[in-house]
RNA sequence: GGCCCCGUCGUCUAGCGGCCUAGGACUCUGGCUUCUCAAGUCAGCUACGAGGGUUCGAAUCCCUUCGGGGCUACCA
């Protein structure tokens, strides 16, 4: 289905894949955007070409430092590395579009020498005046063409007014018609095309005008971005051709699919969270992140869903981009995430984890402490989906003033419960006199005097331990949670539990 | 309103004219396993938006329609 125009073969056969990821840093880089950033960067690591990062921050009311910091941040934490861009330079530079002022401006008053671009003096109260005509007239909104064929005369004036024009580029009649990789053909009449701004009346350039003219520059030849853009492409082609760049030179373009909320609305805060901070403080791993998205209007076949990010660039193909649009679901990643984590060697796990673990103060960099979290960690690696569920899992190990859950609580001071602590108590004393408190001898012992001899059933005989050793109903395995403890603290919580 | 894009289980998807009484995964339900919670394992529920064509044969091709979305800025 894709491109049956033939024009793609300059660019795909004979060039290196040169592909950017240029997002406009007016807030933190949501869901959406680093899914397309994945998109962009695993094609060009299967292509062997080149992944360029740039900012378009040309929107300098919106834009600000620290958001241009957040991202390059968040691309770093996901391993989505680039060969061109902030922080690592490259031979198009700069990468940020604050710092090409002069080359649009250069361009800009080319394309007015040339005439295909002109000054356009009207106001934007005249402007929006037009437009309220026009919807009122149930036309297609757009620029009217007002200052297409000014005199000199008529110039002279608005100048001598004190107007300050935008330039703007001329769309010839006729029609576009481009090749997207994932939708096919796509035609656009220029009529329902008006003569768009390329810079503001203080020379400032537009999207319009930058994308395009950085696109060539910095010699991209495929432009993977969200399908908001599909309907922006004739005019950055018609950019192009004023530019003097050939059709078969022109970058292939491939629109990718949305990322949609619960709601099918667009993803926000009010239905999922999009900030990747937030899900970096959730105890999500990159690579998990990144695996969900990736099924995100992309798949490998073959029922396969699990793929690490090497093998996400072996087999990630534009071929195998969907059209449509995708939802984003939580349960989905969770689910990924607890694949991910349980993948995780154990040395890899403890790197993981210790920032969770420190942070919420359950242990310390202490050497006591690591060695304690290093043990313990292999038995709860398998039962948590997020990272952040660590530290309320292992607090029992560290805590200073232990005390039971108070819903807990009420569970064990009926007779049979201190009954099944009293002969525990009993058994593990002697037990730990023996020095061999290990898991298994613990369940050994226990498992005897209370299945065995007392006929209880083990739900009911190991629920009383478990709360009065761990505080809690929920908790990691109990004799090995036991022998983590240690024979003289599980022993006294035994006892005071009594 | 106009232009453009999109439409397979609740969700993500496989599917590119016969292999489809539509497969996988997540969710959900039930069973097994089990010291709790998980994990593991087995089973079940549920889909080609609708209507017309084309064809021996359509989820797959065409048309219409309905529905969803994007754009329509001196935002990107």
């Amino acid at each position: 289905m894709p491109n049956s125009s033939g024009k793609t073969s300059a660019n795909t056969l004979t060039k290196k894949v040169r592909v950017r990821f240029a997002p406009s840093p007016t807030g933190e880089l949501h869901v959406g955007n680093i899914r397309t950033a994945l998109f962009d960067w695993a094609y060009a690591r299967h292509t062997g070409g080149s992944f360029i990062f740039r900012i378009e921050d040309t929107d300098t009311e919106r834009v600000t430092p620290e958001y241009i910091q957040a991202a390059i941040n968040t691309l770093k934490w996901l391993g989505l590395d680039w060969d061109e861009g902030p922080e690592v330079g490259g031979a198009h530079g700069p990468y940020l579009q604050s710092q090409r002022l002069d080359i649009y401006a250069e361009w800009a008053a080319k394309f007015l020498a040339q005439g295909d671009a002109y000054h356009c003096y009207c106001s934007a109260e005249e402007l929006e005046a037009v437009r309220e005509a026009q919807r009122k007239a149930n036309v297609a909104p757009g620029y009217n063409g007002h200052c297409r064929n000014l005199t000199t005369e008529q110039i002279s004036s608005f100048v001598a007014d004190g107007r300050k024009p935008v330039l703007r580029m001329r769309m010839p009649d006729g029609s576009t018609t481009f090749t997207d990789l994932i939708r096919g053909d796509v035609t656009f009449e220029h009529q329902f095309v008006p003569d768009f701004v390329l810079a503001r009346n203080d020379g400032s350039p537009l999207y319009t005008l930058a994308v395009a003219v950085d696109d060539v520059l910095m010699g991209v030849t495929h432009v993977l971005r969200g399908e908001d853009l599909l309907s922006s492409t004739p005019r950055q082609l018609r950019v192009y051709d004023a530019m003097g760049v050939k059709a078969e030179d022109y970058p292939l373009f491939a629109h990718l699919p949305f990322v949609m909320g619960q709601d099918n609305a667009k993803l926000s805060k009010r239905n999922g969270e999009t900030s990747i901070a937030w899900y970096r403080d959730a105890g999500y791993l990159p690579e998990a992140i990144c695996n969900y998205l990736a099924l995100l209007g992309w798949s490998p076949g073959e029922d396969r869903e699990n793929v690490t990010m090497k093998e996400l660039t072996e087999l990630f193909t534009v071929e195998r981009v969907h059209s449509s649009p995708a939802r984003f679901d939580m349960k989905k990643l969770e689910a990924i995430n607890g694949d991910k984590i349980r993948a995780l060697t154990i040395d890899a796990f403890y790197e993981w984890s210790m920032p969770f673990l420190t942070k919420s103060g359950v242990a310390s960099e202490s050497p006591e402490d690591i060695a304690l979290v290093k043990s313990a960690l292999p038995i709860i690696q398998e039962r948590i989906t997020t990272l952040s569920e660590i530290p309320a899992l292992l607090n029992f190990l560290f805590v200073k003033d232990f005390a039971i859950e108070s819903e807990s609580a009420a569970k064990i001071t009926d007779d049979a419960s201190k009954q099944v602590l009293t002969i525990s108590a009993e058994r593990l004393t002697s037990l730990a006199a023996q020095g061999s408190w290990d898991h298994a001898s613990i369940e050994a012992v226990l498992r005897t005097a209370l299945i065995e001899e007392l006929g209880l059933k083990p739900r009911i005989a190991f629920s009383a331990l478990r709360i009065a050793v761990t505080g809690s109903h929920i908790s990691p395995p109990l004799f090995e949670s036991m022998e983590l403890l240690g024979a003289e603290k599980s022993l006294a919580r035994i006892r005071g539990a009594i």
